[in-house]
DNA sequence: ATAGGGTTAG
């Protein structure tokens, strides 16, 4: 009987000297490499230009502590030829060495070396990575001199990195004069929106591939499902779910992640749990992103119960994690629970914590009431000058509780660690307003409008027919404004009937008072809220996604709307999500 | 015989 041959892998072709077969059996693994490496130099073969090439790529590609093996590998090398330093920018900047990147390519062409496309994909994804515009526009000029210009796999470097840069227009501009673009570039296109902010433009660039019979693959579908969380699209965030089930693709721990995220960030964190329970392989960062979810929706306990698994299961949690877990503890009032795991981040898992997890730890006293506790932790605790996100928390804490002396005098704390910028203006005005301190909030004011500075522009989604709808405050953009303000009136009017006072300290204070109602009135969500109520059939569930955070007008007011509409409306603002039903907000007045 | 572009968690 014949025994079929013993072979661990498809043999290489033939036309490969053993060696060659050797360096490729031995594949991006470290160990194996420097077997091979050894063998090269024993057997004189070391001065082979192809094999040291192939053996510096594998090398990048090994790992992250390969990284130094290939250098070592260069440097041996007494006169490097442009195989070789291409091989080397890839590999420095595939591995976060963008800088030594940018050197090696200054040294190839100080080396008098033709430059090709191959060299500038990689150097100009190092200037991507370093967000390097005016070093990224001199490395165009070089491509554009050598003609190098109309390669794709150039032209999508350059949109990725004129993108990543924050220079969308050219990006753009670039992306249009690809003839027909690869499913990579037109994945790079759509990123760079989302990545940007762009949301709806990143969604129509999607069409627009869709339109042209580029099939989507799991990183479309990554940077989709990222534009969907923006808006709260769930209609198309479940198209994508549906589509990775029907064409069998593969439910890969990134976009498994980002399926978690998507379910999370728009209030299906039940569909969340599902996708997560049927994930093959779960990486730190799925947890993290569950946990997350959880603490998103105010399910501490369930947060928690996670975490322990997560520890159960051997895997190791990273400063991420903790800010999820804590930031969990914070909103729903785990305190005791919170400071243990404060304490376990730092003794278990050796982690010194950031400014992040100090602020969760200040937020999580200071939501539940222990006022001077969280001062005292904010002095004691919080290593140099506590930073901006500490006053702001401790603030929040202030304003919630009803303390607007402290609250003025950590107002002024936050101002004095940053002055430029203009929300802790608004902050601060707000508090004197509180504190009835009205001719102060009339100085701050003042001080704005000197200096310049500008509220941040805040926006509210709601989706109907399975589109996403957004509004800005005051907005007359929509076809239906007419129809959506009169309706909000008559809403407004029937709220008043039951109750409902507008609270007018919660206005930004740059209005001048007669103005004030009015704008109140029309807060981006209620007016998003206003054109789900009268666009959606009885009892259908309102869904709204606020960028900024919610004011305290608007929350009680959607307490009203839930009554007056009888609909469950739910709010995802900065920070988390507020499910209201019958005059109650499921964040139990804790935000 | 040698070298390529895009994607994840607060």
């Amino acid at each position: 009987m014949e025994l079929p041959e013993q072979r661990p892998r498809p043999p290489p072709s033939s036309r490969h000297s053993p060696t060659y077969r050797a360096l490729l059996a031995a594949g991006p693994r470290l160990r194996p490499l420097k077997q091979v490496h050894a063998r090269l130099v024993v057997s004189g073969l070391y001065r082979s230009r192809p094999l040291l090439t192939k053996l510096l790529t594998f090398a990048g590609d090994a790992g992250p502590s390969a990284a130094s093996y290939a250098r070592l590998l260069f440097n041996a090398v007494t006169d490097p030829d442009a195989f070789l330093f291409n091989s080397l920018i890839r590999v420095s900047s595939k591995s976060g060495l963008s800088a030594e990147a940018l050197l090696f390519y200054r040294r190839m062409w100080m080396a008098g070396l033709p430059r090709s496309n191959y060299t500038f994909t990689s150097v100009i994804k190092a200037c991507a990575d370093l967000s390097a515009l005016r070093v990224g526009r001199v490395v165009h000029s070089h491509l554009l001199v050598d003609g190098f210009d109309s390669d794709c796999y150039v032209q999508t470097a350059l949109v990725a990195l004129y993108g990543k840069s924050g220079d969308i227009f050219v990006a753009r501009k670039i992306f249009d004069r690809i003839p027909s673009p690869s499913l990579v570039a037109w994945n790079t296109m759509i990123s760079v929106y989302e990545q940007n902010g762009l949301t709806q433009e990143a969604i129509r660039v999607f069409h627009m591939m869709k339109d042209v019979k580029v099939e989507p693959d799991s990183a479309t579908l990554v940077s989709l499902l990222s534009a969907c969380c923006h808006v709260g699209d769930l209609h198309l965030g479940k198209w994508v779910r549906n589509y990775v089930a029907d064409r069998g693709l593969d439910l890969n721990v990134i976009l498994g992640t980002s399926l978690i995220n998507m379910y999370a960030r728009c209030g299906q964190v039940h569909k969340a749990r599902e996708v997560f329970d049927e994930l093959p392989n779960r990486n730190v960062i799925a947890w993290t992103a569950m946990i997350s979810g959880y603490g998103m929706h105010g399910h501490g306990d369930q947060a928690m119960e996670l975490f322990r698994q997560m520890r159960r299961c051997g895997l190791v949690p990273n400063d991420v994690t903790f800010v999820a877990i804590l930031s969990a503890c914070a909103h729903s009032g785990l305190v005791s629970e919170g400071q243990e795991v404060f304490e376990c981040m730092k003794l278990d898992y050796g982690l010194v914590p950031r400014e992040e997890h100090y602020v969760c730890m200040v937020d999580m006293l200071g939501r539940a009431g222990f006022l001077d506790e969280a001062l005292q932790f904010i002095h004691n605790s919080v290593p140099g000058v506590p930073g901006p996100a500490v006053w702001t928390a401790m603030l929040g804490a202030c304003k919630m509780h009803r303390d607007f002396d402290l609250g003025v005098k950590v107002a002024e704390q936050l101002l004095a660690v940053d002055p430029e910028n203009p929300g802790h203006y608004v902050l601060l005005s707000n508090i004197y307003a509180l504190a009835g301190r009205m001719g102060r909030v009339e100085s701050v004011r003042d001080i704005m409008i000197h200096r310049g500075l500008k509220k941040q522009i805040g926006y509210s989604s709601v989706e109907v027919d399975n589109a996403a709808h957004v509004f800005h405050m005051g907005d007359t953009s929509h076809p239906q404004t007419m129809a959506i303000y009169h309706f909000l009136e008559q809403l407004i009017r029937k709220m008043r009937e039951v109750g409902y006072a507008p609270e007018i300290d919660s206005v930004m204070h740059e209005l001048e008072e007669e103005e004030r109602e009015f704008a109140l009135r029309f807060h981006s969500e209620k007016l998003a809220i206003a054109f789900g109520i009268m666009s959606t059939r009885d009892g259908a569930l309102i869904r709204v996604v606020k960028n900024l955070r919610m004011c305290d007008d608007c929350h009680t007011a959607i307490k009203f709307m839930s009554v007056v509409a009888s609909r469950e409306i739910s709010v995802r603002d900065k920070h988390r999500f507020h499910h209201f039903k019958d005059g109650l907000c499921s964040c139990q007045d804790f935000w």
